[in-house]
DNA sequence: CCGTGTAAGTTAGCATTGCTTACATAAGTG
DNA sequence: CACTTATGTAAGCAATGCTAACTTACACGG
C-alpha cells in the first residue's frame, strides 16, 4: 500500500493484491532479527508489521525457515557486492585488496550482527538449499580471486584455494568474536585494518605444504 | 526417582524431593540442542525427558535463557579442560602444543556442534553473566599461556596477546565453517592438524606491529 | 516428637506462536 | 461471462513460555 503505484504496475505481472508482500516481509524480518536477536523473531510479528494477517506469509513462504532463508539469501548478495567493491578500491593483486575484502566482511557483521549470525548459524535447510549454496560459493570466489591475484597464481591452484580458505577462517572468526564482544582488552586498541593486513601477510606469505 | 538412594543422600543437603533436577535438566537440554539444533529445544520437552511437570524447571532457572546459560557454562568447563589436556600432550613451548589446543577446540565443535553453536551464538544475557565471562577468559588464557611459552615471552606481553587472539580467530572460524559444512572441496583433503600447524607457524612466526 | 518454615514439586491457566483449513476476493484469460 | 490462479482473511489446533495457587516432603528448633 505504501509502495509507489508506478513500481506496482511495473512488477504487476507477479503482484496481484497488495504489491510485493514478499519483499516487505523480508525487510520486516531483517529488522526484527536485528533488534530481537537472530531467533527472536516471529512470523506473526513480521506479518503484523507488514499490515497483513498472520496467515498471509504462508502464501509466499512454506514455513518459518524458508522466510529466514530468504533473508539470508538477500543478505548474502549484499555481502558479496560489498566485498567486491572493497577489493576494487585497491590495486589488483595487492595485499591491501585482500585485506579490504576482509574489512567488508567484518564491516557487514558489525553493521548487521543479527543477520550475519543468522546467515551462518542457521541449521535447518541451510545446506540443502542449492540457491544459498551457490550464493555462498560466489561469495567465497571473491576471496579466491583476490588471493590468486596477490600470489600470482591461477585461481584453480590448490595453494590459492588453501590460502583463501585460511583467510576466510580468520576473518570469519574475527567477525564472530567481534560481534560477540569477545575481543580481549589487550587487543582492543588494534583496529580491524591492522589485524586484517597482518593476517593476510602472514597467511599469503607462507608456503603451505599438504 | 531413578537415582540411586546413595547418591541422593550424599547430596541431600541441597536436594529435597527428586534428586538434582537441575543437572538432569541441563543434560536433557544438551541432548535436545544436539539433536534439534541450538534453538530447537523447549523447556517443556526438557522437563518431559526429566520426568517432571513443565513448570518444575522454573524452580531452578528463572527462564529459558538461564537454562541455556547453564548448558553453556558446563560446556565451557569441558572445553577448557580438553584444551589443557591437549596442550599437555606436547612439550611446553612447542608449536605442536599450540596446534593441539586448537585441535581440542575444533574437536569439541565437531563432537557437539549444537552446544558449540549455542555457546557462541547466544545473545540474550550472554555477556551480562559474570560467571560465563570469567569462564570465557579462563579458556582464552590457555591459548595465551601456550603462545607465550612458544614465543618465549611473558603472557602479559602485548605481542603474545595479539598472537593468541589471532590464533583464536582462526581456530574459531575454522570450527564454525567446519560444522556449517562450509569447507570448500579443494581443501577437504587437508586435515585439521595440518591446517592448525600451518596457521600456528604463520601467526607465531611473524612479528606484529601495532 | 511435633509444629512450622521453606524448598521443590503439582495442576490449571493465560497469552502467544507456528501452521493448517476453509473461505473470500481480485486479476488475467478463454 | 466462467475458469483458473494468485493472494488475502478468519478461525482454529496443538504447543510453547511463563505465572499463580496449591500440595507435598524434608529440615530443624523447641
Amino acid at each position: 500500500m505504501t509502495e509507489s503505484p508506478a513500481a506496482l504496475t511495473v512488477r504487476a505481472r507477479t503482484a496481484y493484491h497488495h504489491g510485493d508482500l514478499r519483499a516487505q516481509l523480508i525487510a520486516a524480518v531483517r529488522e526484527l532479527v536485528e533488534t530481537h536477536g537472530p531467533e527472536g523473531f516471529s512470523v506473526a510479528e513480521a506479518a503484523r508489521r507488514a499490515g497483513v494477517s498472520s496467515a498471509a506469509p504462508y502464501k509466499h513462504f512454506r514455513d518459518r525457515a524458508e522466510i529466514l532463508r530468504g533473508v539470508v539469501g538477500e543478505a548474502m548478495d549484499r555481502l558479496r557486492t560489498a566485498m567486491e567493491t572493497g577489493a576494487a578500491t585497491y590495486p589488483a593483486g595487492s595485499v591491501e585488496a585482500v585485506a579490504a575484502v576482509g574489512l567488508a566482511y567484518i564491516s557487514f557483521a558489525r553493521a548487521e550482527p543479527g543477520v550475519f549470525r543468522l546467515s551462518f548459524g542457521l541449521t535447518e535447510g541451510h545446506e540443502n538449499d542449492p540457491d544459498l549454496q551457490a550464493k555462498g560459493e560466489r561469495t567465497f570466489d571473491v576471496v579466491v580471486r583476490c588471493a590468486a591475484a596477490c600470489l600470482g597464481l591461477p585461481p584453480e591452484d590448490r595453494h590459492v584455494q588453501t590460502c583463501a580458505y585460511m583467510l576466510w577462517c580468520f576473518v570469519h572468526g574475527l567477525s564472530f568474536l567481534t560481534i560477540d564482544n569477545k575481543r580481549s582488552t589487550a587487543d582492543a586498541r588494534i583496529d580491524d585494518w591492522t589485524y586484517l593486513l597482518t593476517a593476510a601477510r602472514a597467511i599469503l606469505g607462507q608456503p603451505v605444504r599438504g
